[in-house]
DNA sequence: GTCTATACGACGATAGAC
DNA sequence: GTCTATCGTCGTATAGAC
């Protein structure tokens, strides 16, 4: 089952709207789930959903930003734990890999949805605090010396986008195999692209 | 002006039609954009343009395979002019550099929409021809002996990852300078994590 | 082929009882 | 806090004149 938050509170009404939409959202998209399909996939009321939140919007940006904040709180434990660059966004990739398997909803609405057409006033994902960490752990490297200089744009697309590409190849059905099989290899290319 | 086919007829209804859509689709969104707005933004009225396609959908269908065939005419032109994967597939990201600064709103349409939720029973972005063409440039390199041999999907995300993100950095407004600055330096590192 | 006017349905959102 | 019933809006699509 989908955790929105990874707390152990047992489930209370506006976690199972949420859990509820999320999957929606993941499968049909924001625009093809109405708020109907909301209170039969949750067995919530309209009613209650909208006394749980402002409108379906409101519902959207509750998971947008609850996703956020706890993929951020994993990669600020991943940054506190390794102390190089290369340890720090390998454990990036790996962590991302986990999470597209066992929670392929959470990827789907995190890194393959348009944010911007339907939560036009929270702030873009590229811009969000977790991709703001992962250039960081890169921009660190240059700095140390175990990346090779260059703008810290550049450098994270040619670190993180062979990793993203494959997360969205498995969403997309391409890929047989679990995407942890690919890790090492995708990794071992992407460092190489990067490193002195 | 963006223009739908690269053929240099005079414009007629159907051009005005699309290009008008694809404006507001690629600023908007497919759900965004009402029948009304493109009647407005193409001056044809709502009655003309159901003369001319079958539904809203029927637009967005019309979009989607003109841009998906004359891009694939692109690559196959560049298949044939060029002859190691080497230079087959530098010239396949340099073509969607410039494609992406002097036509942002194919590329954020082809790109950065998610066509399954509009275009249900088109043919996958992943799995069009002109991927597939991509995907089949780096499976010759394997086999000539250019390109570590490996997964082909994976090999295609270390060559392609990096500048599929510059160019969705681009499209978010992430970049400062024009995509073909960045050109040669991704290409270096692309390179560099795949081949021999 | 192009237009205006309109029918029809679906959806988001609210009211108000319990 | 939860529910059912309903309202008003908007968007797609069609009818029919020119």
């Amino acid at each position: 089952m989908v955790k929105i938050n990874n707390k152990q509170t047992p489930l209370n009404t506006d976690q199972q709207i949420l859990t509820a939409t999320l999957k929606l959202f993941s499968e049909k998209g924001y625009f093809n789930t109405s708020v109907r399909d909301i209170s039969r996939e949750s067995g919530v009321s309209i009613g209650s959903i909208y006394h749980h939140f402002k409108d379906k919007e409101g519902v959207a940006s509750a998971i947008y930003n609850s996703l956020l904040e706890r993929i951020n709180s994993e990669l600020s434990e991943i940054q506190s734990v390794h102390k190089t660059a290369h340890d720090r966004c390998h454990a990036v990739v790996s962590f991302l890999f986990e999470l597209t398997e066992q929670e392929p909803d959470v990827m789907e609405f995190m890194l393959y949805s348009k944010h911007r057409e339907f939560l036009p006033d929270e702030i873009p994902l590229c811009s969000s605090q977790p991709f703001e960490l992962m250039r960081e752990m890169v921009k660190s490297g240059m700095q140390s010396g175990e990346i090779e200089t260059m703008d810290v744009i550049l450098a994270s697309s040619c670190l993180y986008g062979a990793a993203l590409r494959m997360i969205t190849s498995k969403l997309d059905g391409l890929l047989e195999k679990p995407l942890y099989e690919y890790l090492d290899t995708i990794w071992k290319h992407s460092w190489k692209s990067v490193c002195i």
